[in-house]
RNA sequence: GGCUCGGUAGCUCAGCUGGUUAGAGCGUGGGAUUCAUAACCCCAAGGUCGGGAGUUCAAGUCUCCCCCGAGCCA
């Protein structure tokens, strides 16, 4: 049974920025986990590349959209790259085998039963690329979300009959384990509630998009589009595109994660459109919520747009996901405060993980032949780190699965400082001054830098590069591939050369805003 | 306007089906220590749990009203 996941695929308006980044990076500490604990996994990403908003920001920069397509699409990809994100494929919604599978779908759709032609006439947001329910009769309304005008439209279009889907979608929305967080299931109970409405699924004068079949001059709501690039991505293995093979190729996906924003098209449409065409639906959407920075919304108008490149490379890898994860809650809304982000970056990772090592390593390199030490009676299963580690293992295999990297980190945490802890009690660094004290002194060691090794390893979804460090300090490969034999208490060997430590973790030092 | 979710220590938040002195992390102050990345460890500071009324032997924890914030739908 394969493990698929997506990100969204991101519209190509603009450069990527700090709330796509944060999606993936979710993504990626999810796909890596799963990767740890099954073969099969695929996790997804991509872009959306049609659509008249896209058609319009391309003239204003004087390209053709498929320049500014592939310009950004490729800013996007290279991000990805940067952040050492492992996405399996990433799919854009312009490549022509897109296009073969959008017209198969569409037909089957339509097959069903489920287009028809309907006139629609109001008042249209481009930047939402969505109708409003402004009354007809308004005077130049304009977009609550993007305060900008509407613009009028009466046009003859083709609609995808999702009323007839009501009854369905009410049932699916109604399950517990379809639509997470629980605190958006009622938002979207509420809408279905009111009853659904047909939507349109062609555009008749937007150039920029795809043809609908024996339908000229119209172009595929981009929607419609974007949503179907889910199922391209999973056919793109070589073979050929033919919806059939989806079941095989890793459809259903397990989970959608997605911003809260656009959980009604995930959690409504889409089910409703893979229903017309026959396709299973995917086990569960995740909306995740927004970032702020500093109490207040992002945006070009207020200039405090965090750039995810510029936190990249004066923060690194590291810091970033630690923060992002261990910080907020994954569904809620988080905001990114400088000041925490350095103390959490500087006090967990640098301070107590990091130093720990160091600490530990130092000591046991001092005092024990540069090496780990020899185990005596007391660094087995029964010792109190071991049975924290356990319950720390357990922590983190109940949280991930359900996206809570913040229970997650915290539970890992704790094991560091439990470990910290350790050696204080025991004062090795005393205790060597003292004679007959070795043997005892070295379990003392063994069991902490242990508790590291269980640290590093439980980190490698999380923080894949810190773990690496943290176990190359003690001599070890990566984890790679399933890690349960690496979670057994006891993996690191006595009298495994350990390295001079040097700090696996900088701590941040910044004296200007971001 | 309808609906949903929030308003708990300076900050970010836990507090399940109501029940001893309301918790954690960060920040702050103090102590201890020297193995270590001025790191680690320990302790403390007392917040009328948004406001009001009610139910109850007992309410952040239930009911109603009000105020404030966010969101969804109109």
């Amino acid at each position: 049974m394969t493990y698929t996941l997506t990100t969204p695929l991101y519209y190509v308006n603009d450069r990527p920025h700090l709330g796509s980044t944060y999606t993936t990076i979710a993504c990626d500490a999810l796909a890596r986990f799963q990767r740890l604990q099954q073969d099969s996994v695929l996790f997804i990403t991509g872009v959306d590349e049609h659509g008249q908003k896209i058609q319009r920001t391309a003239e204003a920069a004087g390209v053709s959209p498929q320049i500014h397509c592939d310009r950004i699409s490729d800013s996007y990809r290279d991000l990805w790259r940067r952040w050492d994100i492992s996405q399996d494929r990433f799919i854009r919604t312009t490549n022509p085998r897109h296009r073969q599978l959008v017209e198969q779908f569409y037909l089957r759709v339509k097959a069903s039963g489920d287009v028809v032609s309907g006139r629609q006439t109001g008042w249209y947001c481009v930047a939402c690329e969505e109708y409003k329910d402004e009354p007809d009769d308004a005077d130049s309304p304009t977009c609550p979300i993007h305060q900008r005008e509407l613009e009028w439209r009466d046009e003859e279009n083709l609609f995808f009959r999702l009323s007839r889907y009501q009854e369905a979608i009410e049932t699916l929305v109604a399950r517990d384990d379809f639509i997470a967080p629980a605190s958006r299931r009622q938002e979207i109970r509420n809408f279905v509630a009111q009853g659904l409405r047909d939507f349109s699924i062609s555009r008749a004068n937007v150039a920029w998009g795809l043809p609908v079949p024996e339908q000229s001059g119209h172009t595929f709501y981009v929607w419609f589009d974007a949503l179907l690039g889910y199922l391209s991505a999973l056919l793109d293995d070589g073979g050929e595109i033919e919806l059939s093979r989806l079941e095989s190729n890793g459809w259903p996906a397990s989970i959608h994660v997605i911003g809260k924003d656009i959980l009604r098209f995930h959690a409504v449409y889409w089910p409703a459109m893979l229903m017309s065409a026959g396709l299973p639906l995917p086990k569960r959407v995740f909306g995740h919520g927004f970032l702020t920075r500093e109490g207040q919304k992002m945006g070009k108008s207020l200039g405090n747009v965090l750039d995810p490149e510029r936190l990249l490379d004066r923060c690194g890898v590291d810091a970033v996901r630690w923060y992002l994860l261990r910080d907020i809650q994954f569904g809620d809304d988080g905001d990114f405060q400088q000041q925490r982000f350095i103390d959490l970056v500087n006090n967990d990772l640098a301070n107590t993980i990091g130093n720990l090592l160091n600490r530990t390593s130092s000591m046991a390199r001092k005092w024990f032949n540069d090496a780990v030490p020899p185990r005596h009676g007391n660094s087995g299963e029964k010792h109190p780190l071991a049975i924290q580690a356990t319950k720390t293992i357990h922590i983190v295999m109940g949280a991930l699965p359900e996206l809570a990297f913040k229970q997650a980190a915290e539970a890992i945490l704790q094991l560091a400082i439990a470990a910290n802890g350790h050696l204080n009690d025991t004062a090795p660094w005393s205790r060597m001054k003292q004679p007959g004290q070795e043997s005892s002194v070295a379990d003392d060691l063994y069991v902490v830098l242990e508790a590291a090794r269980i640290v590093a390893v439980l980190l490698t979804p999380l923080l894949p590069d810190l773990s690496e460090r943290i176990l190359n300090q003690l001599s070890l490969a990566p984890v790679s591939d399933q890690w349960d034999e690496q979670l057994c208490w006891g993996g690191l060997r006595p009298g495994t050369p350990l390295p001079k430590p040097s700090p696996v973790m900088q701590r941040l030092e910044l004296d200007e805003p971001l």
